[in-house]
DNA sequence: CTATCACCTATAGCATTGCTATATGAACTG
DNA sequence: CAGTTCATATAGCAATGCTATAGGTGATAG
């Protein structure tokens, strides 16, 4: 099992530290792991890299190309809200599909690289969303804004990276996406919050609802079984605790 | 330089890991770091934590119940939705506070403790949008807006924590923030969604109730008839539009 | 008061880690 | 050819996480 091909040791050094690196469940891999994947000795990784952080950093650098082509790869749809969506999507794509590398990325925080990685993929959010001020879709500067879904973009992947693959819940993601780009995209309100002073009770719940739902016909239930849900509404809405 | 005092090897154990692991930026620190600093020998790390894993992972279990404590003590304001924004911003602020120990409840992830602590995280962020929901103030299942807050909560915190603290704004804070409470919350004015607006009265309403009726175990309803009442609560409150 | 026993801590050392001082080969340049 | 530069290998160092073993301490039982 050794990475051999033609190709020249800094390459091999390349994809199997990548490769370790995506196999390796979070757990830290070893420079002896790695030069022995890529049939190389110590010195030669330290020739190139000189050091181990080195080594990661390249290996950062190439998933960050990927993900910037990632992101670029796709036709503007001439709407740059759609495409901003896109980008969110596929950034959490991105993680999910390689959430090591993902996580080295925007998990931790190695005060020199990662700064510079969030600068640039908020450059390229920013660059997206000039378009959308320029078609006069914002109501926030642009970089403010970029940096706003960034942060939620990241919060949404690392959580889904964090959670068994099983249980994964995209809805998550687009629910929170839509949230900031509706948020950035219309005159919201200021953050004051509405006074609702009148707290709601069980009783009046269920007298909303019950109201609610001869009003609009919800296809969600049978006709018999609305019946007996308004009837239990009913119950419940009439009784006086 | 020693953390003598008459406390137990343990507890100086714990302090000199929370010591080291807030100074070290980032860097990685030793068991030997420690255990000097404890005034105390390996063996000792090893038999009260048996791991370094596990030290860490007591020095993590005493920052989040810190976290816990900040979390909670404030007194309810009455409005679940100005509850809910101080949870954001004391989260926040915790995250700068102690950041390399954020770090490793948040940014990290192994895959044994993160998910646990998340999970904590949002628990507690759901219960109070629990009470946002009987006051019929969600339109979407308090659980997923507590997963979608705090997503976008941890995401913020960890860019906040990446950038110098001399340009930190605390502003993508407090933007994201409100467009986050904004878009789960049913007072929403205006119906210029781009797809799909605000859910319609009959989802709240369902929602409330929801949460109202877990709440409160009323007796209306024998516990067969709860159970299919709920189901189709649920039904009614997931459905799309 | 002695003995026992569980608990806690220390001495010493192992295997693995990241890394390097030095040497050897290859390849180009004059 | 000699010289210089680049690239890789041999061998080994200091630091790391961890442990086998033994010593010390206090409480409890006889």
């Amino acid at each position: 099992m050794s990475l051999d091909g033609q190709l020249p040791p800094k390459m091999r050094l390349l994809r199997a530290a990548a490769e370790l690196l995506a196999k390796s469940a979070g757990a830290s891999i070893s420079t002896r792991q790695i030069t022995q994947l890529a049939g190389v000795t110590a010195p030669t990784l330290y020739h190139h890299f000189g050091d181990k952080e080195g080594l990661f950093d390249a290996v950062v650098a190439a998933g960050f190309e990927e993900y910037v082509a990632g992101e670029r790869d796709f036709a503007p749809s001439g709407n740059p809200l759609v495409d901003i969506r896109r980008m969110w999507d596929n950034h959490v794509q991105f993680g999910l599909n390689q959430p090591e590398l993902y996580l080295v990325m925007f998990g931790n925080i190695r005060p020199e690289s990662r700064p510079a990685i969030v600068a640039d993929a908020e450059a390229l959010m920013e660059e997206m969303l000039n378009k959308a001020a320029v078609a006069g879709q914002l109501n926030v500067q642009p970089r403010e804004a970029a940096r706003s879904i960034l942060a939620a973009n990241v919060g949404v992947t690392l959580m889904l990276i964090a959670e068994p693959a099983a249980e994964r819940n995209l809805e998550l993601s687009t629910m929170t996406r839509d949230a900031m780009i509706f948020a950035v995209s219309s005159e919201q309100a200021t953050g004051a919050v509405p006074e609702d002073s009148g707290k709601s009770s069980v009783v009046v719940a269920a007298i909303a609802l019950n109201a609610a739902l001869q009003a609009s016909h919800s296809d969600q239930l049978s006709n018999s079984e609305l019946k007996l849900f308004l009837e239990w509404l009913h119950r419940i809405s009439t009784s006086s605790t």
